[in-house]
DNA sequence: ATTAAAAATGATACTAACTATCATTAATAT
DNA sequence: ATATTAATGATAGTTAGTATCATTTTTAAT
């Protein structure tokens, strides 16, 4: 996962509280934590991932219903990105940066991101020719990595 | 769902069980109704709709179970295609024809399928600078159709 | 055709991801 | 400070999908 955003954690929080903010909608220090959580994790994360790693990384007891509800909510505001990757569980990512896509190992499901100019704009096309306001789009592509080949 | 393959479905069947053997592989009236229940079918099918319209079609006695397996023993000889749609379960399809990706109304979860002869080559450019070897590729828009909006 | 080996089937128990419920607590507006 | 509103945590509930196992089918070999 391509961490390094332009902006750090702090700036960031302090940016989508006031967001949230303005939407009426309502802040909490769970949701604060979970969203510091997905900054700094160089991973993809489900939602039992980002519940152990609050209790663990800040003393927090947080429960999973709030992590899933906070999942849904970040997800409406476009703030968290969910994939569905191999696993059982769904995986989570924070949103900060350009749209990415992925490129999965199907042997051991390694997870590399990609963004690619041209499926961003056919993607545009193919929502407008069909009359669809376009929300947003899903590419995976799944192959053997290097590695497991 | 597009219909109208250029096969029939008794050549089909005839030509894909044939397949099977080769691979020493083993078939089953019960393959051969799940196959028939997706080929006749408008729309992208659960597993548990499979086994509903095979019992009230075809009278015949098929348990869930089976046909869970089955859709994994046709998903890896690449004859039907699993889509994450929004709903809880996973739809499936026939993979007759040419690939394809999908355009999804995140209101009202209508399915439009369209093919985008860029995407594909994208998709092989990608797979080859990463060193993967190429498996297959999901794409799917997120949107609101022109009824819903 | 018979038979043997191997694997698919159906029934069902099980797992686990996710959701619903509800009493309590926290966040926001006045 | 207080009232309103909604989020939280605990937990029970739901359900898609899997594992198990006795039985039946399929396939290959004779």
């Amino acid at each position: 996962m391509s961490k390094k955003y332009e902006m750090n954690f702090d700036t960031f929080l302090k940016n989508f509280k006031k967001h949230v903010s303005k939407l009426k909608l309502k802040n909490s220090i769970q949701k604060d934590y979970i969203l510091k959580t997905l900054y700094f994790s160089e991973e993809h994360l489900t939602a039992e991932e980002i519940t152990h790693k609050i209790r663990e990384n800040y003393n927090i007891d947080i429960g999973i219903a709030t992590v899933y509800r906070a999942m849904k909510f970040f997800e409406e505001l476009k703030i968290v990105t969910c994939l569905d990757a191999l696993e059982n569980a769904k995986l989570y990512e924070l949103n900060l940066s350009l749209h990415h896509d992925h490129l999965i190992c199907t042997t051991c499901c390694k997870i590399i991101e990609f963004t690619d100019e041209l499926i961003e704009e056919k993607q545009i096309n193919i929502a407008k020719n069909n009359n669809f306001i376009l929300k947003n789009h899903v590419m995976t592509i799944y192959g053997i990595c290097e590695d497991c080949q």
